[in-house]
DNA sequence: CACTTGACCTGTCCGC
DNA sequence: TGCGGACAGGTCAAGT
């Protein structure tokens, strides 16, 4: 999916964008992707005002005037797409949104008072929206074992230090994305994360010292907010609020890159498989384990 | 408990 | 041009 810095830029979109609009319609079919029950979503979101938009890991929640709550996660492939009832111009791609959806991929639509509209496209369909009670949120699996914000101060070394300690049989990339060792790090990042740190992805976590887990832990931290500042990675299907693609993966350092120079030592960018992820390193910055030797 | 793998879906790309 | 297989940004269930 979009990881940490595109939800988060979703986030940021539709915080200018929704809050405040009222609810007037609600499509969403009978599909999975909003699994609630239809007189449950009628009853507390019709009529209901977004009072705000926050987000936690890659989740993002949606909060309404009838103390309900809109949690959303994008998986793989979802979208959240708002069209107002202006016009960009230029070849601004919201425009051409306002003609083009509803598409097959739109899950749901959401129609505000103003006639404007929020649409939750899915092509891959893993991603899901859910209505609960705003107590509830807290009560959800994911939240309850999801680890902490990487880009909140509390996220020290020494959290960072017990919490990847738990997983150190495995690989660092594999631990990395564990989304109960640390919030908001997928395949995109995990690589960017692991080449500025200069650490092979299939090295085990126990063989990684203390060291190098703290320069990993700020490397992570700085990726997410460069990515923040360029608007999050378009790899192929991810847009903001508006429609727009995010410009991260031009300064990525071997994400998608294999084949390609590194940045650092002219080396060749490889390509390989790691937890199961493709996985992309330097072959001379990032030295592999000796057991891949 | 820790770890790995396959499943969930649709679409695209690559080799034959 | 068609077909089969691998692969794609994430999580979860089931297996060892």
């Amino acid at each position: 999916m979009p990881e940490l810095p595109e939800v988060e830029t979703v986030k940021r979109g539709l915080e200018r964008l929704i809050v405040g609009k009222t609810i007037v319609v609600i499509d969403h079919g009978s599909d999975k992707s909003f699994p609630n029950d239809h007189t449950q979503v009628d009853a507390f979101m019709i009529n209901a005002t977004i009072t705000k938009v926050t987000r936690r890991a890659k989740v993002l929640l949606i909060e309404l005037s009838t103390e309900y709550t809109i949690m959303i996660h994008l998986k793989m492939t979802g979208q959240l797409v708002f069209v107002g009832s202006e016009r960009f111009g230029a070849g601004h791609p919201n425009d051409s949104l306002v003609d083009n959806l509803p598409d097959k991929s739109t899950r749901v639509t959401i129609v505000f008072n103003d006639d404007s509209k929020l649409f939750f496209n899915d092509q891959r369909r893993f991603g899901w929206v859910k209505l609960l009670p705003n107590h509830m949120v807290k009560e959800e699996p994911f939240m309850q074992k999801v680890g902490p914000e990487p880009l909140h101060p509390e996220f020290s070394d020494e959290v960072f230090l017990s919490r990847i300690a738990r997983r150190k049989g495995t690989t660092i990339k594999a631990a990395i994305l564990d989304q109960t060792v640390l919030a908001g790090i997928g395949n995109i990042y995990a690589d960017e994360g692991l080449w500025m740190s200069k650490i092979h992805p299939a090295t085990r976590v126990k063989d990684v010292s203390n060291k190098k887990l703290k320069e990993l832990r700020q490397n992570l931290v700085d990726v997410l907010q460069l990515s923040i500042d360029k608007g999050g990675s378009t790899n192929k299907n991810y847009v903001d609020a508006e429609g727009n693609k995010g410009s991260y993966m031009e300064f990525a350092k071997v994400f998608r890159r294999e084949g390609k120079p590194c940045n650092r030592c002219g080396a060749t960018i490889e390509k390989s498989r790691v937890a199961g992820r493709g996985t992309h390193t330097c072959p001379d910055c990032q030295s592999p384990p000796k057991k891949l030797l």
